[in-house]
RNA sequence: GGGGUUGUGGCGGAAUGGCAGACGCAGCAGACUCAAAAUCUGCCGACCAUAAAUCGUGUGGGUUCAAGUCCCACCAGCCCCACCA
């Protein structure tokens, strides 16, 4: 037998005739539910980073299988997104041909890895089956108040005419024609996931995922307790009201309250329209240039505390509750409107930002706290502690106590409270793009925003469009899509012009997969309540803080709407690493540093290529790509391949290592190697230490390589060892693993065989030897009997004649036998 | 700027706080061979002629009987930051 890619074209073909992998929904075996991350259809062929992921994550569910799982491992594409529509109007082809392109010979690709999913619960999110239900699910969140508009900004291009994404800008620049990208202000549709901040994050400890992702999420939920205090405003010399005659209040959050009889200023964003609202005639001109500025620069570097503070001047005051001072309103780009209330007190006595800023601008900085009475500490004193000073009534508290005193106060005015804060920002769904799910809601001039009732859906995604950027969203020019009627009133109205973020396709998709062909529901409440949540995810740690975020609100938010029963998606989560270029780079195609899955494949069989994934790496960690260690691989299958002629050629009677055992010391040696490799490379590829687990496969190779060569060596009982080596590298190997399997006359499928168990008696050795340390440093190395106590180790060792001589005349203070390691004698 | 993370031989990487370098790749030596390849055996952190001893997990401190592992500081690299997916 030669193992080859013929070996692998020929088993994937019998396990789709026999349908080998088909799920049944009906087993009466337990649920285990292993899904990848769908992959984003862009690129024609199957990348490396896809193949690390998949292959060895069909490894882990392959054995889970054999250990007597009913494992549900489905697959499905991402389908809508920006490349595709990038790559169309770069070479017109449009996004849905490539991309239904795409999906076909990236599942050929899938199909010869030689993985178990099961084809039956494919999805593509781009097909109206699918995204109908993005649809329904919108309008859902909209009646549940949980969907809403608002004006957000948008990265525009003023040459091209254009919304721009994120990655589309360079250095400030369109990426292009090389225009300077400013923000624009847009009216867009949001998700309200902060309703969910507190319960997100509720949920956080319970989730068998990463440490890393955990705190990355609990960071990026960001909760922080504060205050929330209020100003009025006097513009041109009066009190600003609002349209019903009210005073208007200034809202700011602030964790130091405490400092609030030194706040001297106050910031506003300077996009947001409470800083229109401030802005004096005198002011108005430097202001709007200031917005012309700041539209360019990016949140990243306006919260950077290196770079230099720049405001200007709005011409209002804001009046302090507490003495009645009036202090400037400026605006500044240091604050984000987005971020809390788009407003900020200033104590530039006790911040580092606002003291930069009023040293610059000449605005008055007063000192209110000190680290203890009478102590002037050099200013800005940011530390959190410290008594209050010029603070009037609240002077010698602690700052503590100052921060419930000064909010206590402001309470009875009703000019402040006590808050809980979210550095979570509502989700943005809106996108001025095509190739994404349309957004159901039709805009009425009479009835304003109606959704599109259920029965009408989906609103199908038009095929004749001009995506080319020219100002306007794709789906706004399509006159037949755009225009409609008024569900409501019947009159002449519009579509919404946006499509979804793709993220909502993602949030959700791990439940459809279950019930994928459901025409009537968005999935069955039943089912998904037997297959769901996921048991297993598997996927990169990019997604740590939005995508896995949001699939978590979108499932708290369903299961407040009673379409299912359980709190979280994902219950337990791993992270592949990324496999970078041999240059220790990313991979990408510009760089060059790209490796093709395909070229290895061919050459040495996906089994090989699968195997090497597994063992050239940490799965976990990745690193760079360099197959110098693919030998490794190449040379542990042929050695199993000279060792099935031999085996098979031996009586197929079934007999196990352990029998063998009694009659010889090196079926003894082989029986313990059998069942450590089996009991650690199970352990192993359960956590997804395949690298391990291999590397015990290696030893219990080496270990029948020897046994094979001792005189006395039972045919049988060197098969039997084989079988089990054969079985727990299936996973790995799973075409090999077959083709040695049927060669041994063992009968089809080695994937309906039983994940072999390991016998705890034959890894109990007799003798152990343990290292004998004297204050830490190894002395000498000594066998004892493995059940030894302590009292007995102690006198093994003392009577050792080692030891006298290492002692050296001093005392022994304590002896430490950590059993079956070493024994560590401190003296003095 | 914020958040996360990594640092161990020539290389990939092992190591529940307990003998650092498992398992391999590459390399070196030997066996087999007319020869080569393949295969098999042995060696393979530094220092050192060799052995012993000593040193050794980015750097500097600390905790501990014992630290690659835990704590503090620093250095270097990588990833993410809300319109890429």
């Amino acid at each position: 037998m030669r193992y080859s890619i013929d070996i692998d074209r020929k088993w994937q073909k019998k396990w789709a005739d026999t349908e080998l992998y088909k799920f049944d929904e009906n087993s009466d075996k337990k649920k285990l539910y292993c899904l990848e991350m769908f992959s984003y259809p862009s690129g024609a062929n199957l990348h490396l980073g896809h193949w690390y992921n998949y292959s060895l994550t069909d490894s882990w569910s392959r054995m889970k299988r054999m250990q007597g799982f009913n494992v549900f491992h489905p697959m499905g594409f991402d389908a809508f997104g920006l490349p595709a529509e990038n790559y169309a109007i770069k070479t017109g082809i449009h996004p849905k041909d490539s991309t239904m392109k795409n999906i076909e010979t990236m599942e050929k690709q899938l199909r010869e890895m030689g993985a178990t999913f099961d084809w039956n619960y494919e999805l593509a999110t781009c097909t109206p089956e699918y995204y109908k239900w993005n649809q329904w699910f919108f309008i859902k969140l909209f009646e549940k108040g949980l969907a809403y508009r608002k004006n957000a900004p948008v990265n525009w291009c003023p040459s091209c005419n254009t919304v721009l994404a994120n990655e589309q800008v360079v250095d400030g620049a369109c990426e292009r024609c090389g225009s300077e990208v400013i923000h624009k202000h847009m009216t867009q549709w949001f998700f309200k996931i902060t309703d969910y901040a507190q319960e997100l994050l509720d949920c956080i400890p319970d989730l068998d995922w990463p440490e890393k992702t955990k705190k990355i999420q609990t960071n990026w939920i960001g909760r922080s307790e504060g205050s929330q205090v209020a100003l009025y405003v006097e513009k041109n010399g009066e009190e600003l009201k609002d349209e019903d005659g009210n005073p208007v209040k200034l809202e700011v959050f602030t964790t130091r309250a405490d400092t609030f009889m030194g706040c001297t200023y106050v910031v506003v964003a300077p996009e947001s329209e409470l800083c229109d609202k401030l802005t004096t005639d005198e002011c108005r001109e430097a202001v709007e240039e200031y917005k012309r500025q700041t539209s360019k620069v990016t949140d990243i570097d306006r919260m950077s505390t290196t770079r230099e503070k720049t405001g200007v001047f709005t011409g209002s005051y804001a009046i302090h509750p507490l003495n009645g001072r009036k202090v400037p309103i400026w605006a500044a780009d240091y604050v984000i409107a987005g971020y809390g209330t788009g407003v900020v007190m200033a104590v530039p006595s006790h911040d580092e930002r606002d003291f930069e800023f009023a040293k610059k601008y000449g605005l008055e900085i007063i000192r209110v706290v000190q680290s203890a009475p009478g102590v002037d500490d050099e200013l800005p004193y940011c530390e959190k502690s410290g008594v209050l000073v010029n603070s009037g009534e609240f002077d010698g508290l602690d700052m503590h106590e100052a921060i419930d005193a000064i909010v206590a106060k402001l309470n009875t005015m009703g000019m402040g409270e006590k808050k809980v804060n979210y550095r979570l920002r509502d989700w943005l769904i809106s996108r001025q793009r095509y190739w994404g799910t349309p957004i159901p809601m039709i805009h009425c001039p009479e009835c304003g925003v109606v959704p599109v009732p259920e029965e009408d859906l989906p609103v199908l995604l038009p095929y004749d469009v001009e995506f080319k950027p020219d100002g306007e969203s794709p789906l706004a020019k399509c006159d037949s899509f755009i225009n409609c009627k008024c569900p409501k009133c019947g009159g002449d109205a519009k579509r919404d012009p946006d499509t979804m973020d793709t993220f909502v396709d993602s949030s959700w998709y791990q439940f459809r997969y279950a019930d994928n062909k459901n025409a009537d529901k968005i999935f069955d409440k039943d089912k998904i309540n037997k297959m769901c949540p996921v048991d297993k995810y598997v996927g990169g740690a990019e997604h740590a803080s939005m995508h896995l975020l949001y699939a978590r609100f979108f499932t708290k938010a369903m299961r407040d709407m009673g379409l299912l029963d359980f709190d979280e998606p994902f219950k337990s989560l791993v992270h592949q690493g990324v496999i970078l270029g041999s240059d220790g780079q990313k991979m990408s195609k510009s760089k060059g540093n790209t490796v093709m899955p395909d070229d290895y494949i061919i050459k040495y069989g996906s089994d090989v290529f699968r195997t090497y994934l597994g063992f050239g790496f940490s799965y976990i960690d990745g690193g760079p790509w360099n197959d110098e260690g693919l030998q490794a691989i190449v040379k542990f299958i042929r050695r199993i391949e000279r060792l099935t002629e031999d085996v098979a050629a031996a009586a197929p009677a079934k007999a196990d290592p352990a029998d063998g055992a009694a009659a010889t010391a090196s079926a003894k040696d082989l029986n313990y190697a059998v069942n450590y490799a089996i009991k650690a490379a199970t352990a192993d590829i359960d956590r997804f230490q395949f690298n391990t687990a291999i590397a015990r496969m290696m030893e219990l190779l080496n270990a029948i390589g020897k046994y094979q060569q001792t005189p006395d060596a039972d045919p049988q009982v060197l098969r039997a060892a084989f079988e089990k080596l054969v079985l727990i590298l299936s996973p790995f190997a799973p075409h090999f693993a077959e083709e040695i399997w049927e060669t041994l006359g063992n009968g089809y499928s080695i994937f309906n065989e039983e994940w072999p168990e390991f016998d705890e008696s034959a890894l109990v050795l007799d003798t152990v030897e343990i290292a004998v340390q004297i204050n830490g440093k190894i002395q000498f190395k000594i066998n004892i009997p493995s059940d030894a106590d302590q009292a007995a180790v102690e006198e093994i060792v003392k009577a050792d004649a080692r030891f006298d001589e290492a002692l050296a005349g001093r005392n022994i203070v304590k002896f430490i036998y950590v059993k079956g390691r070493l024994a560590n004698i401190v003296a003095k």
